[in-house]
DNA sequence: ATCTTGATTTTATAACCGTCGAATTATTTT
DNA sequence: AAAATAATTCGACGGTTATAAAATCAAGAT
């Protein structure tokens, strides 16, 4: 569920007003119109909204459709929902990159855009293990499995602290690309 | 703190970026512009929304004018902000009924309206102490000070569950015009 | 089957909001 | 003092949203 849309839901005063009376015990749509001095099309409007994203479930009982709120719908945290839209976002954009710069397992070109060029060399990092040591030359190899300018992205690696130079070779610092935290 | 600008401040894909961004670490205008691919101008606008409410705090620095998070202020649940938002508007509501229908502590009419007749009777309620059973007359009494048709209202109280009937007198239930819960 | 009543959908309108570019302000460097 | 840089404000455009009235739908009641 968009963070957006859930948040936009309980971001307008009729709707909180109905929130509230929902509160105190299930209620059908004119109910709420009349407790509220709105008409009762409006307060379907913003019924069926609220259901939208699960704020309230709603049966129907002989004449009437009663609304009534979904428990445990409200108890998250303002925080938790922007983590949780954060990681949303940030695997999307990750799986966006990937799709745009691979093909059949092969780097096609490095982007240029920071954000996506942590992208990628993060997903190359996972072809190393964590704190081993290797030598240049099973570096390029390795690299070399996906493009052909493995120079280029060992630099790029060592730049971005994927790997770091010892003195008999390379050491693998991080094998995921990671959002400081 | 109106509820609903509150959550209106949240309810935008923009700003929950800039939240997200701004978890990581204080950053400035133009830098937020850069890392969302939008004007400065727009940063400008959405931070200082945020800033009404509260959710980030702003100083200057230099050239920069660097923003932060406000970091308890996206630590409470939704539940609780509605909830809260509910007390608010209750007394208001309350306030606005008892200067509309008193006067120099006394009542001017009952009103018709179920919602706003309420507010009225629990405040006559609280002239009487709870639980103790009084004869007609002291009724009578007590609510003559504020109203002359005591007869009317001794009805409508013992109605509206302020009052019930025991072999030697009037009993009083509750004192405060209490919502359900 | 028709009527009544509650609820939803549709339609139209008015207000609001996000976005950008340009002009303006404030502050620092030269 | 002048130039440069960061940030804010303003004006305008375009899209979204809340609202009510009217039409439609659904389901009991007569």
């Amino acid at each position: 569920m968009s963070a957006e849309l859930f948040l936009k839901a309980v971001a307008d005063s009729t709707r909180l007003k109905i929130l509230s009376s929902l509160m105190e015990k299930p209620k059908f749509v004119e109910e709420i119109a009349m407790e509220l001095n709105i008409t009762v099309s409006t307060a379907s409007f913003h019924l069926k909204k609220l259901q939208a994203v699960g704020f309230v479930v709603s049966k129907k009982e002989q004449y009437y459709q009663t609304y009534s709120l979904n428990p445990h719908s409200l108890d998250r945290s303002l925080k938790d929902i922007i983590k949780e839209n954060r990681e949303i976002h940030k695997n999307a954009f990750n799986k966006e990159v990937l799709d745009e710069c691979f093909m059949d397992g092969k780097l096609l070109a490095l982007p240029v855009q920071i954000k996506k060029r942590e992208v990628v060399l993060g997903e190359i990092a996972k072809k190393f293990k964590k704190n081993r040591i290797y030598s240049d030359k099973e570096v390029h190899l390795i690299i070399a499995d996906v493009f052909d300018e493995f120079i280029l992205i060992k630099n790029e690696m060592l730049k971005y602290g994927y790997l770091e130079r010892v003195e008999n070779g390379l050491r693998v610092l991080k094998t995921l690309s990671k959002k400081s935290e």
